[in-house]
DNA sequence: CCTGAAATTGTTGTCCT
DNA sequence: AGGACAACAATTTCAGG
């Protein structure tokens, strides 16, 4: 599916401000409201926009520190996988994990209040997830930035094709 | 500041669909909508929800790959540190960076589109930037999961407190 | 694919409890 | 605090170019 520069601005202003008033939003790409509002529901209806989400203040929650484990299990059997992966999504601190290539299985990313909560984390959530032989955990002393945005390309995949 | 469980479940629910209307968000937690809308601004004006956004799907755009690269820099001098957050906040491929404890100075996310993608970013953007000696790369095989929602607390830290 | 108009639905202030 | 109501605004559908 081919995206012309009015879809390519639409995608990157819902990136950055997801609650638009669709109004707001025809008249920043140059376009009526029901031209627009067509396009949103053909972007949304070809996946091309997954959803839309309120982001919460991580100081706010009192989740200021991101912590990144690297995870070996005991071995790459399939149900060990299988049941390492459906055991760590129960775990609310878990915000990403991935299967990886090299020394470790799985990386997963872990957000957490503090060192000590961290510590509590570690023993007893993580360390106790089927499989696991080793836990290496990177601190993070500093976010220096993090974006949800990315840049829009003019040609994407769209669902059935 | 306090949350009570009605503050709790307007953001539950704004963390997961951030586009639902006033009148259809009140009556799920259960208010009028003047009630729900008042709540939400004070939400918003405290600083808990932080902004709304539109996630693309990665797939869509065509950005399945995400590669994690451990950096080292040459040295740790405040210049080096910040000339390198400098530039590597204008790679669009980074969507993420830490300064990190540990072995290396900072660990960053990359969204490639497949691993051709990647040799080309790592030879010609970031191995480019100031004050790189060395990359690790980290590829990962799969996602296993990925989330955007934490869960609510009932105590929130506010702005100006 | 667009615009413009019409019907429906949502937003948001004010006042009252 | 929350609710009801009312004026206004936005959404969404549809006819017609």
């Amino acid at each position: 599916m081919r995206l012309d520069s009015v879809d390519i601005s639409i995608l990157t202003e819902l990136q950055d401000h997801g609650r638009l008033t669709n109004a707001e939003l025809a008249e920043r790409v140059g376009l009526s409201a029901s031209a627009c509002h067509r396009r949103v529901k053909a972007l949304e209806q070809a996946g091309v926009i997954d959803r839309y989400v309120a982001i919460l203040s991580e100081k706010a929650l009192g989740r200021g520190i991101t912590v990144y484990v690297q995870v070996t299990l005991d071995n790459q059997k399939r149900e060990t996988l299988v049941a390492f992966e459906e055991a760590v999504e129960t775990v609310p601190e878990v915000m990403e994990c991935y299967l990886m290539s090299g020394d470790a299985d799985y990386l997963v990313r872990v957000l957490v209040r503090d060192a000590n909560d961290y510590e509590r984390v570690h023993r007893e959530v993580l360390s106790g997830l089927p499989g696991v032989a080793r836990l290496v955990s990177s601190f993070t002393i500093r976010r220096v930035f993090s974006r949800t945005t990315m840049p829009v390309p003019d040609e994407v995949v769209v669902k059935g094709d």
